[in-house]
DNA sequence: ATGGTTGGTAGCCAA
C-alpha cells in the first residue's frame, strides 16, 4: 500500500496539479492538507474520475483535511480528540483495508503554524501538540499498523533546513516544538523517511518567496510516522520533489511511503 | 530577524 502526505494550498486552485499527480504516481492512500474549503466545495467529482473514494473534514477559506483512497473506507474521526471547543479543521482519522485483510489506520493531520512565537497562537499550537500526543498514545494502545501522516509544521533537527539560521526565531524550529515531536518518537512511533535515511538536504517545503525552490532553500515538514506494526511493513519513501517544479505548484510536495500489503 | 509570493475571501489574513 502505497500511502502519501501532500499538503495541497488550496484544493481547488490545485485540482489540474493534483489530478495530473494523482495520473502519474497512483497513490493507494493521499492524505490532503489545507484543502481550504468546505466539504461541499471539494472538487469530488475530479478526484472520484481517478478511482478514488474521498472523505473530507473542511473548513470556509483555511485549513481541511481530505482522505482519498482507491479501496472503500471507513471514516473513524473528524477532529482531533481533547479540545471540544477546537472549531479548526485539522484532524481526519480513517481505517483502510489492504491485501490480505491487513488494514492500515490512518491519521491525517494538518498541525498548526504557530507563528508568531509568544503569541496564543504558538500556545494553541503547543496544546494541540499535547493532544496529539495522547491521541496518538490511545493509537498505540491499539497494537494496530498506524500512520500518523500530514503537515507538522515542525523542523525537527538542523539537517531538515537548508538554513536553519534563519528559522531560530520562527515557530517551526523552537525547543518546545522540536521537543514535542522527539516524544512521538519516544511514544514509539517512526518518521519513515528517516528510517529508510539519514541524508540532509531532503525537504517537503520550498516558500513561494524569493525563489526558494531555486535556491533548493527547503524544510522537511511532512511526515509519515508509523507505529511500530506500520514500521514493520516499512519499504520505501520517496518525495516527489519534482512537483514543486510545475505549473502553479503547491508550496509542498508529496512524500510518500509504501508498507507491504 | 520584516522582504518577498500565493490562496481565499472580501477589503486583509494566514502561511
Amino acid at each position: 500500500m502505497r500511502i502519501a502526505t501532500f499538503n495541497i494550498n488550496g484544493v481547488r486552485a490545485r485540482i489540474e496539479a493534483l489530478s495530473a499527480w494523482l495520473k502519474e504516481a497512483e497513490p493507494d492512500v493521499v492524505c490532503l492538507q489545507e484543502i481550504k474549503t468546505v466539504d461541499e466545495g471539494f472538487p469530488a467529482g475530479d478526484i472520484e474520475a481517478l478511482g478514488y473514494n474521498i472523505a473530507t473534514h473542511g473548513q470556509k477559506g483555511f485549513n481541511g483535511v481530505a482522505i482519498l483512497s482507491k479501496r472503500p473506507f471507513e471514516v473513524e474521526r473528524r477532529g482531533l480528540p481533547g479540545d471540544d471547543a477546537d472549531q479548526q479543521a485539522r484532524y481526519i482519522e480513517a481505517v483502510i483495508p489492504g491485501e490480505d485483510g491487513r488494514a492500515v489506520r490512518v491519521g491525517n493531520l494538518y498541525l498548526p503554524n504557530g507563528n508568531p512565537i509568544g503569541t496564543e497562537k504558538f500556545a494553541y499550537k503547543l496544546a494541540w501538540m499535547d493532544r496529539l500526543h495522547a491521541h496518538a498514545a490511545e493509537l498505540l494502545a491499539l497494537d494496530e499498523a498506524v500512520v500518523l501522516a500530514g503537515d507538522y509544521n515542525v523542523i525537527p533537527e538542523p539537517r531538515d533546513a537548508k538554513r536553519p539560521e534563519a528559522w531560530v526565531y520562527d515557530a517551526l524550529f523552537q525547543p518546545e516544538t522540536r521537543g514535542r515531536f522527539r516524544a512521538l518518537s519516544a511514544l514509539g512511533y517512526t518518521d519513515a523517511l528517516r528510517a529508510v535515511s539519514d541524508d540532509g538536504g531532503l525537504y517537503s517545503f520550498w516558500d513561494y518567496q524569493a525563489g526558494a525552490f531555486q535556491k533548493n532553500d527547503g524544510i522537511r515538514i511532512d511526515f509519515l510516522m508509523l507505529s511500530p506494526q506500520a514500521a514493520d511493513r516499512l519499504e520505501r519513501v520517496v518525495i516527489d520533489k519534482d512537483v514543486r517544479g510545475r505549473d502553479k505548484p503547491s508550496d509542498h510536495v508529496p512524500v510518500i511511503a509504501t508498507l507491504r500489503g
